[in-house]
DNA sequence: GACCGGTATCTACCATACAAGATTGCGGAA
DNA sequence: TTCCGCAATCTTGTATGGTAGATACCGGTC
């Protein structure tokens, strides 16, 4: 199974609860695809995978539930959660009037040393999209997207997103091949050159035309995965 | 003491779970401000309370832990979250961008019936202002927005920022006093007027207004109970 | 009197046992 | 063959005991 396997270094460790690695693993495997919308799971299960009661399991599922990742169906089943399209374009309907703003604030108050910062980000995504590493390349990218929030001065706002963002994700999981990794670089590139130059507008612009490139995409991934949609 | 109880007529219930039971009980304690911020709450001590196991409270301290009103300390202590400033702010930025293209939508294309809802909603709230009934008037002003919400097609969107909106309602609900309550309505009212004459511009203007009200509160309120922030 | 160390006692965390609803499947009747 | 009902076996929900860590208190030392 393609299950990840954070199991074998859990002897003991220094870091944090239990409970809390667990959800890191789930969430991971989830918005990875590795486990699928539809899969029934349950808490003996990923209890006896991981090596822990049933106690801090079930604890994750509650805070991956409420992420809107799980659906907990009492004394029926545990079932990770199908993607809802109409979901899909109201979150993006959010994260775009919220990331639109951020960029007109980032383009007007540029300096210099911002814009090195978000060149190195894109060095290290291009790497990864010749590569074609897709497991690296999705947190480069998300990394994209918060320093410009933190530049924005509005990090907590986007922390607010992130849960829900997810749902996102696992979209953009299933339509990341190669062609579409170097156009996101590239579009990375063209916002970066517009706040280079003071151009609000110009960044707006980009960014609007680099968060719609998902949307086109849905119909399509709807289409080549129904069995993952509502 | 002031804390709602809820168990007296618990004992045999066809409601739902008892974790669910007490996630309601307890965040309504703490929006109302019967739980304060900074207060400490532990496992047996609701447990007794509320004459369930710890099990089922422990679940809901994870429940609102995750919707930022409770801070739980691992083998310390699990205190009602104390305000941010900041994150009132960031909050309320999220929730006017996206009211505010809520009621450009309704306004665009109301027609009579919703005109009728919006007034009768806004008839009761009128009662309870005058009866100064907080608690009562609280969940009709709530229900107006989310009315909004719904007339837009952006339903699920509200629901998305609901949880995040509870920070304010803490805010709201310590200024809510008896010429609040009757300006909200006022305001209310010039919001559906605008919308009755399908008037975008206007309808957009008087719901920045309505909204922006919170934001010049925030310091005074800040000033007056300065222990619940942090 | 001020400071330091050990201990009692709190906390949340985890494991285990039991309970109750829901599903599945099997067996018998029509 | 089809259909109905009961029972074995799933599931999540709840209760309780024990554990480790953190705090507070109290007595002794300087």
């Amino acid at each position: 199974m393609g299950i990840s396997k954070v199991t074998a270094s859990v002897d003991q460790t220094i870091d944090e609860t239990m409970a809390l690695r667990v959800v890191r693993a789930l969430r991971d495997d989830i918005v990875t695809m590795a486990l699928k919308p539809g899969d029934v799971i349950s808490e003996s299960d990923i209890a006896g995978r991981y090596g822990v009661s049933r106690q801090p399991v079930r604890e994750a599922f509650i805070r991956l539930a409420q992420q809107g990742l799980l659906l907990i169906r009492p004394k029926r089943a545990t079932v990770v959660k199908k993607i809802s399209p109409e979901g899909v374009r109201q979150s993006r309907f959010i994260r775009e009037s919220i990331e639109v703003e951020i960029i007109r604030r980032v383009a007007a108050q540029a300096g210099d040393e911002t814009v090195a910062v978000l060149n190195g980000l894109i060095a290290e995504q291009e790497a990864a999209a010749q590569a074609d590493d897709t497991r690296r390349f999705h947190p480069l990218d998300e990394s994209f997207h918060r320093s410009l929030a933190r530049l924005a001065g509005v990090e907590y706002a986007w922390q607010l997103i992130d849960d829900h963002k997810m749902q996102l994700d696992r979209v953009r999981y299933l339509t990341l091949g190669l062609s579409s990794k170097q156009r996101a670089v590239s579009e990375h590139k063209t916002i970066v050159a517009a706040v280079a130059r003071g151009d609000v507008a110009g960044a707006e612009a980009a960014m609007r035309d680099h968060l719609s490139r998902a949307e086109v995409l849905l119909a399509q991934t709807i289409g080549d995965f129904p069995d993952y949609f509502e």
